[in-house]
DNA sequence: ACCTGAACACCGTTCAAGT
DNA sequence: ACCTGAACACCGTTCAAGT
């Protein structure tokens, strides 16, 4: 059965988002999917390898919907909307988000595949953008990596409550990376 | 005894080092402490409570350290010191780094108050660079804030592999944050 | 107060066997 | 090709008992 596989990746990535990787049994996967307790070996290399299914596909899917989502925009909107978007995911699913970029001893091809394009298609945004004058030049993979930083740091402070939530400091990852941006862009004259 | 507590802390910090989380078991830091495998639930009420013990005094050594790096500087060079030694620290020892700002069930009162005060004293030194005019304006823990991302991010994101190690994109975490620095430090006329 | 040895429940993984 | 049931090794945790 085809759908067998599927159904493991879904079982997978419920149990994630509801209990972190630690909830991720296989045992629990294979129940879920309706499948014997070891099924899930014949589809996996190990637990591991079911993982990086998980994230390759949620990588591949983000990547599609922010495609559909900032076509035709001004690249510096393109550049805003897909920080927002990927930080608003990460907080939505925060177990996915530590997994994604946390340690990863397979190099699942589907994995890096997927981690690849879709930086390469956020590099080619702020390219474009310095292009319109909207960033400051220099090289877009550096400044692009800026960015991802500010993401990547913000959400996970925001997640272990490190960042204020309240009073004069009040800060979320959105509002960072857009204090960044307007830094950015004022740097522009 | 009163060193077998500290034995097994410097234990478990030792296999953390070496493998991960999932290398710290009970049975192998109680081994190496020259105790019975249960041993440690004398001191410990479980092992995320063990691993509380190893960060928070990780955490209080690090602030230690760099009170004493930063005596005397101009508060600019103070804040650009603690980012650059929290990289340093953070890629030297990166199973320690994610479990220190990772998910954490337990609120070990000892591991809040030292991650508080570590952050307290960050700050500090934000604003007093903000009063010598180094640093723009502004609330100085949202900035704070704002630094400590690009440090959290860029750290994470080399440790994952995603930053550029050559070419003309090349950026490491040190970079990064001096590119930050130099960014927010034009914008201060 | 601190430690030990045995035991329990749970999990990842393997394997021989079935269809 | 895909699945099952039994089994193995390992781990966190608990408990009764020792000094």
């Amino acid at each position: 059965m085809a759908g067998t596989r599927e159904a493991l990746i879904d079982a997978a990535a419920s149990l994630l988002d509801e209990g972190g990787p630690a909830a991720v049994t296989l045992r629990e996967v294979a129940r879920l999917a309706g499948v014997s307790h070891n099924a899930p070996y014949k589809h996996f290399a190990d637990k591991e390898d079911l993982l990086a299914a998980v994230v390759a596909r949620d990588l591949t899917r983000q990547a599609e919907q922010l495609r559909r989502r900032v076509r035709g925009l001004p690249a510096i909107d393109a550049v805003r909307a897909s920080l927002h978007g990927q930080i608003r995911h990460a907080l939505r699913r925060p177990h996915l988000f530590r997994v994604t970029y946390g340690p990863w001893t397979t190099r699942s091809p589907e994995l890096t595949h997927a981690a690849t394009a879709g930086r390469a298609a956020f590099v080619e945004l702020v390219a474009a953008a310095q292009r319109e004058g909207a960033l400051p030049a220099g090289d877009p993979e550096r400044l692009a990596s800026l960015l991802q930083s500010v993401v990547h740091g913000a959400v996970h402070l925001a997640l272990a409550g490190h960042l204020a939530r309240q009073g004069k400091g009040r800060a979320d990852p959105i509002d960072l990376v857009d204090e960044l941006l307007a830094n950015l862009r004022t740097d522009t004259r």
